[in-house]
DNA sequence: CTACTCGGCTACATAGGGGT
DNA sequence: ACCCCTATGTAGCCGAGTAG
């Protein structure tokens, strides 16, 4: 390129005269050829400058952009990728970007680094790809591998331990992998994972990055708030799962994962100790392998409820330790009845729960409140998870329509400032398929969560914060565009969260069904609480396959909705399964068409 | 006069060859 | 393996032109 034959001499302006060295501040660089300080540029410009090729500067809001009152949109403008990277992905792209700031590294480590990165994603995602044969969408290995290479520019030893991670069964992300696998294909090798857990709580020199990672602190503390109960008790304490136990890298995923692995303990009914040292296991979810050890004896007697109301009820059953707590379980199941029943008189006196009682008179209760209101067990959880929802207006809001955030693009830009909270999204619904379904029916929905949910977790699990304020503001967005088209449509259309929470409704589905869009929208309701109990448990099967088997992510089946009556209404039902820009399960839009009867 | 657009200059990152 | 150098590509932003 040559400059000179481009220049107009008549547009350009007479040169300044060089000033000596001395009168420039150190550290200001000098151009050889001009003699002129050179010009510092801003490290990124933000949008608006980038759009207007104004200057910009490091700092957000920009000075420009706090002049124009645009101090509320300004951040870093998008940098297209180079060439040379475009087959590399994102995330090592990225790792490597932030690189360039770096003053540890010379040039020549960070192009030799970036290569680098870009061949290891490529080997570890083949090799990892061994691991998993059945559930794992290709896209999710390789996402799994960038949110591990994201880590990568930190320190030498972070790089060792991540490139070794990415094999190592005793890596967290192998253990869901081989967990998920082993599930699959029924071979149970539950004491190889209890070594592995052994292992990883007996090496606590272990580095665990992501948890080192500042940000990832940031995520995991916002997610904190949720895992405190009204007295400020971690919620875990209330729930009596076992956190900690798996070495993930923040409480919240070990609670998730010992929540999952809970259902399944429960839905089998083995009955242990649940304060052994031994972990449950995905892997212990089917067949006649080993199962976890909880069950809703535990589960009760580690209620604190259960204790505080029925002290002497407990003693009647203790624990034993050979393994024969099995033959208790209809005992137990007859005294946990009759204090269901005690409870529930007791629930309906005092009205408590806001949260699900907030019905007036006339409205028809919907699924969950009746179930909810039978179940007396799980109230203590219940009231937790549902103040620990609470602590954080923006999850319930969030649930529904984007109209929360304004009915214009920008406002979600500027008004998304969080990330939605998917877990306690997850325990109301955990809870709820506790209360609902019988047990054969919880497992296979155990079943079906156990082959998404873990994945959703790791993949989610070393986003950063503003990766998952991103990702709900695509939600957000995709929602506003979904609620044009589904007031356009004629088709009985509901929009709902990977958790299954309903955020969007079209009128003709109310019109069908009878239930009211604000009671769907205000209540947290579940898509399956509008099913049949063999749609429901289709629901998640079908969901488990489409999360990351099927990258059609759309599916036809007949499905049978109730009504607010309880009404059962036959319809045939395309989901449609939109995933965000990580890859993960976003949302699923389901068109519902009524079946006539002949 | 102000705000905005956009052509084109320029700083800087990267690619790659050659020398040590 | 590292350094130096040149070529090339990309993006920041200066400044002229224009619309209101």
């Amino acid at each position: 390129m040559s400059l000179e034959v481009k220049e107009k001499p008549t547009k350009k302006p007479p040169k300044p005269i060089p000033k000596p060295l001395t009168e420039y501040p150190p550290g200001v660089v000098i151009s050889p050829r001009t003699g002129l300080p050179k010009r510092r540029k801003a490290t990124r410009a933000c949008i608006h400058c980038q759009r207007t090729h104004l200057t910009c500067d490091n700092n957000r809001p920009c000075e420009r952009c706090v002049a124009r009152g645009l101090a509320d949109t300004c951040r870093d403008g998008v940098r297209k990728k180079a060439k040379y990277l475009a087959d590399v992905p994102d995330a090592v792209a990225l790792s490597s970007e932030s690189l360039q700031y770096d003053p540890r590294y010379t040039k020549k480590m960070k192009i030799t680094k970036v290569k680098k990165q870009a061949k290891e994603a490529g080997l570890t995602a083949n090799a990892d790809e061994h691991l998993h044969t059945h559930v794992h969408h290709d896209h999710h290995h390789r996402l799994s591998h960038e949110s591990m290479d994201e880590e990568a520019p930190k320190v030498k030893q972070d790089e060792a331990f991540l490139q070794s991670s990415a094999l190592s069964e005793t890596s967290p992300y192998s253990f869901f992998t081989k967990t998920n696998n082993l599930h699959l294909n029924n071979t149970h090798e539950p004491q190889n994972i209890e070594a592995h857990l052994a292992e990883s709580q007996s090496n606590p020199s272990k580095p665990n990055p992501p948890s080192e990672n500042g940000s990832t602190h940031a995520v995991a503390a916002s997610e904190g708030a949720f895992y405190e109960d009204s007295d400020g008790r971690p919620l875990s304490d209330t729930l009596r799962f076992q956190p900690s136990r798996h070495n993930f890298q923040s409480a919240a995923v070990d609670m998730e994962y010992s929540i999952i692995s809970s259902i399944l303990g429960s839905a089998k009914g083995q009955s242990l100790d649940m304060t052994s040292s031994v972990s449950p296991s995905l892997a212990s979810t089917s067949g006649d392998s080993p199962l976890p050890k909880m069950d809703l004896l535990t589960t009760a007697t580690n209620n604190n409820n259960y204790r505080r109301l029925h002290p002497n009820k407990l003693n009647q059953f203790p624990l034993s330790t050979d393994g024969s707590d099995q033959t208790h379980l209809s005992q137990v199941l007859e005294v946990l009845e009759q204090l269901n029943q005690q409870q529930q008189q007791q629930k309906q006196q005092q009205n408590q729960n806001e949260w699900y009682s907030s019905d007036g008179p006339s409205t028809p209760k919907r699924p969950l409140s009746l179930i909810i209101s039978n179940a007396t067990s799980d109230s203590s959880i219940l009231d937790n998870v549902s103040s620990s929802t609470r602590h954080n207006s923006s999850v319930s809001s969030s649930v529904g329509s984007s109209a929360y955030y304004g009915r214009e693009p920008a406002d979600i830009y500027a008004n998304v400032r969080q990330p939605f909270s998917y877990t306690p999204a997850y325990h109301q619904l955990t809870i709820y398929i506790r209360t609902r379904f019988k047990r054969e029916q919880q497992l296979r929905i155990a079943r079906s969560m156990a082959s998404y949910r873990p994945s959703f977790i790791a993949c989610t699990n070393t986003l950063k914060e503003d990766d998952l304020i991103f990702m709900e503001q695509c939600f957000q967005r995709t929602l506003l565009e979904y609620e044009k088209f589904i007031s356009y449509s004629g088709t009985p259309t509901v929009v709902w969260r990977r958790t299954g929470q309903v955020a969007a409704v079209g009128k003709e589905f109310c019109m069908l069904t009878g239930w009211s869009r604000e009671r769907l929208l205000s209540e947290h309701t579940f898509i399956v609480e509008l099913m049949d109990d063999s749609s429901a448990l289709e629901y998640f099967e079908m969901f488990s396959k489409m999360a990351f088997g099927d990258s059609r992510g759309a599916n036809m089946t007949e499905c049978t909705l109730l009504s607010p009556q309880g009404q059962h209404i036959k319809t045939t039902s395309i989901w449609t399964l939109k995933r965000d820009v990580f890859g993960i399960p976003m949302m699923i839009v389901g068109n519902f068409l009524p079946i006539l009867p002949n």
